[in-house]
DNA sequence: TCTATTCTGAAGCAATCATTCCAGAACACT
DNA sequence: AGTGTTCTGGAATGATTGCTTCAGAATAGA
């Protein structure tokens, strides 16, 4: 059962990792209630007690995925905040984001909207999952204003509440654009008309 | 079977209308797949076999509440759209999607977003025409813009496409505002700035 | 009243759902 | 080699899925 420090008995014969990519891009595609067990071993390569035994339930599965995601696909949106400048920033930001929906060997649209937007009571705690994931995101960015504002990069007459809700509706936005099936080169001029209005 | 123009034998005892917007309603909040028949039976207050009678299977109820949304609750878009000048569309067309979206009674967020974003296979139908409704908005965005240039309201510079999806990016980012829990003044002020950016 | 038509509710359909159980296989340690 | 522990695949769990059927109730027109 515990798959962390165990010393003896039978090892696991499969690769975690490549496993849990699987479920997550299954997930990713197919939302929470619209991925099935029965999908997931397919997918997996796995019998559904390997499953279980190595990432819990459907539920905590898909956290694991969900945490998979923010490690190995999400972390264009750190990187951009971890740019010196706040215009570096916003721009990272943007074509970041336009780099990430645009990337090959996945859906056309972020995990957090395709997760479990809408879904059945059964399935909230995916959806609070997913709402926690966007905010966390805002909370982020939020943050890195604050950041610019100390640095002088922002004007204080902004209010850093507003403009991290604007700039998180606008990556949301390029989001949904892309799962409307825009082109790369559209969701590129769609950004870049974004960074444009936004003084950048 | 038929409901339109019988002219015998038992009539329906129940209100449509109230049953399809029950039905909406449903779907609105959970999902096509989150969505059963029980559930619908259940808030619609009718056996599934009336159900089927009168509005065929669970895609065919799905699409008739589609429609009902976009009959009697999507209307502010076209409304927005049928202002005098491109000024006066694109402030209707933010203010009352806040409007809209802040609606009590209704789910916080639109249902073209959150009726089958990520779902199953067998569900693809019901994702497609979310995407439809989707584009369908953009391409009446797009006409009303194209009209507003033909009037010299917006400068032969500007990309209509490009303009058009901007616009679309930022509606669809109010939506996903909402359903991260973003309060009625707080979605009003990101409204505002967006408008601000706009130059409007 | 009689007949034709349609709606209703309950029961039942096979299929699928997530989950669990179990016998055996595979390895680590002694 | 023997023992203990863990993993594995398949089968089975009961509940629920969307969907259908059917006998009977209800009404319209003759």
């Amino acid at each position: 059962m515990r798959t962390g420090t165990r010393k003896t008995g039978r090892p696991i014969s499969f690769d975690r990792e490549a496993a849990l990519e699987a479920a997550m891009l299954l997930f990713w595609e197919r939302g929470f209630e619209g991925t099935s067990m029965a999908d997931l071993t397919d997918a997996m390569n796995l019998s559904a007690s390997s499953i279980y035994a190595a990432f819990g339930d459907k539920q905590s599965l898909f956290s694991h995925a969900v945490n998979r995601y923010l490690e190995t696909r999400a972390q264009y949106a750190t990187e951009a905040l971890a740019e010196p400048t706040l215009e570096k920033v916003i721009r990272a930001l943007f074509n970041n984001t336009v780099a990430f929906l645009t990337g090959l060997g996945h859906p056309p649209t972020c995990m957090s909207l395709s997760g479990a937007m809408g879904c059945s009571i059964d399935a909230a705690p995916a959806r609070n999952l997913m709402t926690e994931v966007r905010k966390a995101n805002e909370v982020a960015i939020k943050n890195r204003l604050l950041e610019a504002r100390k640095a002088g990069e922002l004007s204080k007459e902004i209010n850093v509440d507003d403009y991290t809700r604007y700039i998180s509706m606008l990556l949301a936005g390029l989001s949904i654009q892309t799962a409307n099936g825009s082109t790369k080169a559209e969701l590129k001029r769609t950004a870049q008309l974004a960074l444009k209005h936004l003084g950048y």
